[in-house]
DNA sequence: TAGATTGTTAATCGATTAACAATC
DNA sequence: TAGATTGTTAATCGATTAACAATC
């Protein structure tokens, strides 16, 4: 029940995820396809049919249970296990990661912080001392990075991508200007807040 | 020349406005969509049908001019002019952005940075002394604020949003976990981080 | 002119919505 | 049981790709 789901839908499920645990804070132990489409603007079919490529979490008649299904999501979305995080590039975007990471109520872990600046070395952010890159390499054999942030400059994303994947590090959360070439058992999830900020722009215009 | 251009077409502009500025920044005059769907492994076909939303920015027989087409993109996305930003919640997430806005070479200026927090008044972030969110409507009256970012808890997003929408704002940049309810003349940008990372997280299991 | 490559129409593919039988 | 609502198939809609005539 795994490959060939498309794009769209996963880009669905943490939305679901997040109304279905706002419901649960809520007190709300079910709920239909017809009422949460109504909440999140979307079609009940597209609920339906989204939540059928995973399985039937429902019953007729009665609608989804809401803890049953957020827990589902949850293990589909692989929140049942912690990721250990390392983050590259520690400027101000991958400081407010860090703290983002570390606060968000998510099963995610930064254990590492990573830089090239030596003036940086040692110094302490989100409870952690920043190592200087070349580090990595040794860290790695005592941790086992589950995940990379880069949040570097996009000349160095490149090769510290490559040289992490080498490594054995396979999935990025990528936040650099640039597309990371990778080897397709790698994994990589970009963040382009510039791109995001022209599709604002282009959606001002013309009103 | 504007609606009825679909979302999926106005999320790849900045992706081709970032490589014809590399090609423009390496010397490259003219490509055609057949190099550039290489390059940037689209087809060339959907190249051409998305430039052509636009209108016909190329010629037969020669492919596209980089710098006029960089141009007409940079037009399109409404990079033509300054927008004022402001920004709201100066946490860590906050001050990155408020530092990101300021160094990418794009024309946002960030002219305001407003907290509920009394003890961060007056206190210099990225060159711009914080503000509190009450002053914003004597502050709104003497500057322009084309886009507000909202950098807030998910609970603060809601209301902040309401005032300054009243208030005049247009244009939400939103890093906070709703989904703002706004009247359709008001344009929202989600960057929804945690959902960014739970996608990650989906597509590293099953390997 | 001949060759190259666009702009655009037509064909295909995939995603969304509608409908309804299955069933709780 | 009767009513409600799912799971799933079929219909529609939209987006992508292929093909090629237009034209530089």
């Amino acid at each position: 029940m795994d490959k060939g789901i498309s794009k769209a839908v996963i880009r669905r499920m943490p939305r679901y995820y997040r109304y279905l645990g706002e419901l649960l804070e809520n007190g709300v132990e079910r709920i239909s396809s017809n009422e949460l489409s109504k909440m999140m603007k979307v079609t009940a079919s597209q609920i339906r049919q989204d939540l059928n490529n995973f399985g039937g979490f429902g019953q007729q008649g009665y609608g989804y249970n809401v803890r049953f299904l957020y827990d589902e999501i949850g293990r589909i979305l692989g929140l049942t296990e912690i990721h250990n995080v390392a983050l590259f590039g520690v400027g101000n975007l991958g400081q407010a990661i860090a703290n983002y990471v570390r606060f968000e109520k998510l099963p995610f872990k930064m254990i590492g912080l990573f830089d090239v600046d030596k003036k940086k070395k040692g110094q302490i952010v989100s409870g952690i001392p920043i190592m200087m890159i070349d580090e990595f390499e040794d860290f790695n054999k005592t941790h086992r990075v589950d995940i990379a942030v880069l949040t570097l400059p996009k000349d160095a994303a490149m090769p510290v991508a490559q040289k992490l994947a080498d490594l054995g590090v396979h999935a990025f959360w990528n936040f650099a200007h640039v597309d990371l070439e990778m080897p397709k058992d790698v994994v990589v999830e970009n963040v382009h807040l510039s791109e995001s900020l022209m599709q604002l722009s282009y959606n001002m215009t013309g009103r």
